[in-house]
DNA sequence: TTGATATTGATAATCGTTCTCAACTAGCGT
DNA sequence: ACGCTAGTTGAGAACGATTATCAATATCAA
């Protein structure tokens, strides 16, 4: 038994309570699009997940999909991102990190600074404020991009 | 003659300037949109600002100030933020800032972390990058909605 | 098995923003 | 001043990811 396969159950065991607690329904749809949303690595948004899961349930509609994944957020199994104004990107909800992101390519990498993780709290606190979450993206080229010099911008 | 008078007539120049370099033209509407966007301190909406420019030019449409915003923000006299997903705050073009959102009563304080920006650039040369933009933005409760304890969530 | 209640899928609606396009100018050369 | 031409405008349609609606259906405790 693989770690991963231990973190895939976790997952599953904690939406079943997570449900049972809310007095919600553990569905077919539910456990398909989890086991999809498990399936994948890194970032994905709803209607991507949607293709996935329709490839193996054609059943189920975008919007259990959209539904469901806000649902994995309560359940706090899944985290919702924002890079680009419109798009809501998923992806398994883990220990903080927050991103670098490639305008060029897209590429997504994470990062973690305990040190500014320090700095917002001194910042939030010198204002008097109770941190809730925070939002910290990086955009720029990767190297990749900037040797293949044919980007926009 | 005031700071601010010199302010914005800075801001005018730089715009005319802009529209010259660029081929286009200095209307009517851009001089209106731009007095007023000059006029507000602070953030605000495309559609807000739409609201001020209508009380004094009721002829300008809801398109043109969408427009002209975006061209601020190309001529260097506006910047462009997210705060929520879906809608587009714009500020005056200054020294940079990052901010600091009450997610009780929409309160934004403006804060500054050299620090910060420092960690942000060897975080990006780490990994090869190089920065064009960051968006770092904290949410919490300010302390009036922390003591009014009557808030959502 | 039943029945109350939650969930689903198709579809309409949302909403800030952008697009379309015909009418209208700014601003250059004359 | 005049005229041309390319840029600009305003109204309204279109967009696009997401949410709301609602009748049909599934879950699950009793
Ligand atoms: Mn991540
Ligand atoms: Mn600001
Ligand atoms: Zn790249
Ligand atoms: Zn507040």
């Amino acid at each position: 038994m693989s770690e991963h396969q231990t973190e895939q159950d976790g997952a599953r065991t904690q939406l079943t309570e997570y449900l049972a607690r809310n007095g919600m329904k553990q569905t077919r749809q539910r456990e398909a699009i989890l086991e999809s949303f498990l399936g994948v690595s890194g970032h994905i948004t709803s209607e991507n997940l949607y293709e996935y899961v329709r490839a193996q349930y054609p059943d189920i509609g975008a919007a259990t999909v959209y539904r469901a994944l806000k649902l994995f957020c309560d359940a706090g199994l899944a985290h919702a991102l924002h890079f680009q104004d419109g798009v809501t990107l998923y992806e398994h909800e883990g220990h903080h990190h927050d991103h670098l992101i490639c305008v060029g390519c897209g590429e997504i990498v994470e990062f973690e600074c305990d040190d500014i993780e320090d700095f917002q709290l001194r910042i939030a606190r010198d204002h008097g404020y109770r941190l809730t979450k925070h939002r910290h993206h990086l955009y720029g080229y990767c190297a990749k991009c900037q040797s293949s010099g044919t980007d926009r911008k």
